[in-house]
DNA sequence: TTAGTAATTGACCTTTCGGTCAGTAAAGCT
DNA sequence: AGCTTTACTGACCGAAAGGTCAATTACTAA
């Protein structure tokens, strides 16, 4: 906690260029994967010298790690604070809607994860285990007692949540497929809600709510 | 269709060995992705001279298409002959269980696919356009048509597509996280069941119908 | 057999990879 | 200003990548 009154210059351009490279390298992670992605590369997409990257980073796992760790620190699981007496559908409803606007409109993270998933998560593991286990138990506990209590059908929670996550990740990871099937060259402005609405219908109905109405935060 | 009499011993071989380095490239392939699978890699895998490799399959990106095209030949997209006049519940009830059952049980092919669409689909592009594209146009139709005769609920018929394939080859794709998650070593006997249920549930009651009794080929 | 042809592969090539290091530039302190 | 220390980077390294090729080893047909 000490104020940090004199901005010193040194700290000042050192993270200026460690995000130009944490940028360049989260964008080339993402679509190439961790191998297809290599260090001049991301040097020469940030336009710095590579061995500056080393210098910053020790290595290329080490700058992989780097971006992987940004991410999580800004990844939200979302559902915070919900509870057995929250409203299902709304609960339901906006995280939904909160993961498709994350899937249009910042797919790099995603995809990032979805690589990283594919290869069996060697960065990821802990992650999983340390952090989205706990998350995922007390959510499924919250679907479990609103399943108790008839609010929601009785399905498998894991089945359930993942069948959000699939559904709403499927726009980010999945975007060349789905715009080649739907001949797109880009999501517009109208999708987002389009998506948002179907997905919605199909899982709300599919476990006994209605949907809400489109009009609360 | 000249009927091969003399079994041709060079013909015989030289078959066996693009057998063994197309299964063990395909299996490179899905768990590293293009970049992350090596010739030498493969060479050591299949058992044979990294030459023969280049001898056969002129490059690296010809050992890639020829994985492609072997997948793809094999390619099912399922749903066939489906009409108007078929019942929507029993058609997406055994199509969601079909892909289920691929997910569990042959996981690599649609890695290999995961991987290429990530990438943007550099090899795939061409089969969406001419294959895939036609396919989903004919099955939108027959959707839409059923929603005209108020079979199933009005929903996007792209998107219902979407959710149906992302439900099911989340548990191929995915399937370190889930296993994580669910704390499992691998899938067991009663989770194909289990997971066709959920999705089936979901997406059918989804969309307005009822799920059939579990007794139909 | 044997000549002719195709199949095969060990050795080698160039390029690029991740990474090191010695030397230089730039702050910071007194 | 001068001295110390840290930040930086051009040049280089060994390993591994994809790919070539000349030499060798099968087959096949006559």
């Amino acid at each position: 906690m000490t104020t940090q009154i004199k901005p010193n210059k040194k700290e000042v351009t050192r993270e200026k260029n460690q995000l130009l490279i944490l940028n360049a390298a989260e964008q080339l992670f993402s679509l190439n994967g961790y191998d297809g992605a290599s260090m001049s590369m991301v040097a020469k997409e940030a336009n710095v010298p590579k061995a500056n990257i080393l210098y910053y980073f020790k290595s290329k796992d080490g700058l992989y790690e780097a971006v992987i760790d940004r991410i999580i620190a800004n990844w939200n699981l979302g559902l915070d604070n919900v509870t057995a007496e929250d409203d299902p559908a709304a609960v339901l409803y906006n995280y939904i809607k909160s993961k498709v606007i994350l899937a249009v409109n910042q797919p790099l993270q995603s995809r990032l994860f979805a690589n990283e998933i594919l290869r069996g998560a060697p960065y990821l593991q802990n992650y999983f285990r340390t952090n989205t286990r706990p998350w995922v138990k007390q959510k499924i506990d919250v679907f479990q007692s609103w399943m108790d209590a008839k609010k929601i059908d009785q399905v498998d929670p894991h089945h359930l949540l993942f069948t959000i996550w699939s559904t709403t990740q499927y726009y980010a990871d999945f975007q060349a497929e789905v715009l080649l099937v739907m001949n797109k060259l880009e999501y517009d402005e109208t999708d987002v809600a389009q998506i948002t609405q179907s997905i919605a219908h199909i899982i709300l109905k599919g476990i006994g709510l209605k949907i809400p109405a489109p009009n609360e935060a």
